[in-house]
DNA sequence: AACGCCGCCTGATCGC
DNA sequence: TGCGATCAGGCGGCGT
């Protein structure tokens, strides 16, 4: 599922195709839910005729620049992959995947949306960004911050980390990871972390993060580009040969020995999610 | 205001 | 073998 580090490869891999503004000739919403609050008519009327210029990352959202030279107007449009979503330009020759959400006319190629289960976002609504936390890469994500954000709740750290409005990016996977870095138990209560500990996770969230990212980019560069048909852009696939899987420390690894210690790894539901971890290391 | 819970979705996997 | 039940989980919305 992506998280922060899935994102951010995405968007650099989108971002150098999007240099040179892409014309938008038409506009076919395949499941006008993913677009909500937004119109399927609302969508086309903004889209068509118009350019995507350009697109960047906040927290687990893509936001594409829209651009249309005749009435000079530039708008953001909102873009999230929820649980199975892929976004990538493919030639229009290519048949359309099964799930397509959204599709993008741009002449000899086509934008795709796909989304399995049609979890992810679309929309010209960009208020969600409004209530994200601070970037954890950024410079707005500070102990000091993340440490009074923490101490106002008494939920268990875990489920805290996934909260996008104390600092945005962070999903399951991560989540266990970063803890068990820190050698945080995740059920400890999230104002029960001490300076010095608050101060450990904010390092080890950062530390997991930056690794996922380069370890995915590299995978991410030898998967875009030209292929043998000439023109083969595609956005990589979540469980592609080369992700962040192979890395992973304590997620999905129930009951097997955890690389410090050897201890067998645990997992536990917290709020209807998994929670890996050992129970050695993380107290 | 913080927090818990449900609904949204499809596909993979499990049990009978 | 076939089929229904269960699980996976990000997040918005709702109720407490």
């Amino acid at each position: 599922m992506p998280e922060l580090p899935e994102v951010e490869i995405l968007v650099r891999h989108l971002a150098p195709l999007l240099s040179k503004p892409r014309t938008i000739y038409s506009v076919k919403v395949g499941r006008p839910r993913v677009l909500r609050p937004t119109s399927s008519r609302a969508l086309t009327r903004v889209l068509r005729g118009a350019c995507l210029t350009g697109v960047r990352r906040r927290g687990k959202y893509l936001v594409f620049e829209v651009h249309c030279a005749h009435s000079g107007f530039k708008k953001n449009l909102v873009g999230h992959l929820g649980m199975t979503g892929r976004m990538y330009l493919q030639p229009r020759s290519h048949r359309l995947p099964k799930h397509a959400a959204v599709v993008l006319d741009l002449g000899d190629e086509r934008f795709v949306f796909e989304d399995t289960r049609y979890f992810g976002r679309f929309t010209l609504d960009t208020t969600v960004l409004d209530s994200l936390g601070p970037e954890p890469l950024g410079p707005g994500f500070t102990p000091q911050r993340f440490g009074a954000g923490l101490a106002r709740s008494g939920q268990p750290i875990k489920i805290k980390l996934l909260d996008q409005r104390l600092v945005a990016g962070i999903g399951n996977i991560y989540a266990s990871e970063a803890l068990f870095r820190a050698g945080i138990s995740p059920g400890l209560p999230a104002r029960r972390l001490e300076a010095q500990a608050v101060r450990g996770l904010w390092n080890a969230i950062r530390q997991t993060l930056k690794e996922a990212i380069k370890f995915g980019s590299t995978v991410a560069l030898n998967y875009s580009g030209l292929n043998g048909d000439g023109l083969f852009y595609y956005g990589r696939a979540a469980d592609s040969p080369g992700t962040y899987d192979e890395h992973l420390l304590v997620y999905d690894r129930k009951d097997l020995p955890c690389f410090t210690c050897g201890t067998p790894i645990k997992r536990i539901v917290q709020a209807a999610r998994s929670t890996f971890y050992c129970p050695h290391c993380q107290r």
